[in-house]
DNA sequence: GATTCCACTGGGCAATATGCTCAGCAGTAG
DNA sequence: CTACTGCTGAGCATATTGCCCAGTGGAATC
């Protein structure tokens, strides 16, 4: 069975109060708490609904400095770099990307000085050709998906 | 209070099982159950804690691809611009950078053609001046706060 | 037209969790 | 010594969970 708009309006429900009981949601939905079961079961059956992590300020907790690295691999060493790269606390996403075959790299930092220990850190990573680096000023638009959800919640899919 | 071991502990457990209820992780942290409540309402009135929105696999949910985009803004327009960007649904994160005082953008799309239009649309908006975009072949890395929160359940703070 | 699925409803049940309150008990700071 | 704070462990009424089941309506199959 396909993701339909009952599906959306669950996640968005979740999104907004996230530790919502079940019961509570299928009241809100107006369905039956049977139902609200079913639907989390089948959409985590299916992959589409992979957990609820805490969403965390990183800032709160110290790291207050977020910035975005492009690194140029050598040819082939890519999956190799990506392992380096994950086994470094700091980075918390990492890309590979079209292009010049490379990395993108999201990596977050107490203040200056350890912001220029983690990029020294990524960069010297064996297999590292080059990279740029940027920092984050603001966040306009935090990572979100509930637009997606809010059209498919209308029943705008094509 | 400060942040300690205690919290980190809690999080983590959290990461893993989000529906865990509070006795439950009273149960499995070897505390009182009003310690977990107090921790928990603590860390949301502090502001770490901002909620436990689900995690959502979009490919499995249609949107298979995802973009990347560095957009070059015209003097004095970046906030306008990233307003206007906010507005796209396709639009998942927005990061205002250093470098030429740019915009960094997440975005997703169901197939090559929908990411075309996306793209499109992202580069009418008005105020953009140059854009270089590349797709994100893989994830190596997927988003994640875990690492971080291992070293404080530790004790590696420094 | 009849049959077979399937998702949903709505109900009942025992077991469990929640929100709330309270007294006691350490360790720390004044 | 005393006040304060954070944690414990307990009790209680109420709400929620997990599980089971019979019934209903629509869509697909025969």
């Amino acid at each position: 069975m396909a993701f339909d708009a009952l599906d959306a309006r669950l996640l968005l429900l979740l999104t907004d109060a996230p530790r919502l009981g079940v019961l509570e949601c299928a009241r809100r939905l107006g369905v039956a708490r049977g139902t609200v079961q079913a639907r989390l079961d089948r959409l985590s059956a299916d992959g589409v609904l992979t957990g609820f992590p805490p969403e965390l300020r990183l800032d709160a907790l110290g790291y207050g400095l977020t910035a975005f690295a492009v690194l140029e691999i050598a040819q082939g060493r890519r999956g190799e770099v990506a392992e380096e790269l994950a086994a470094i606390d700091e980075v918390c996403e990492v890309h590979a990307t079209t292009g010049q075959g490379d990395l993108f790299v999201r990596m977050v930092a107490r203040s200056n000085d350890d912001l220029q220990r983690v990029i020294d850190e990524v960069v010297d990573v064996p297999g590292v050709r080059r990279t740029s680096t940027s920092i984050a000023l603001s966040t306009p638009v935090a990572p979100r998906v509930r637009p997606l959800l809010e059209r498919i919640a209308r029943g705008d899919r094509p």
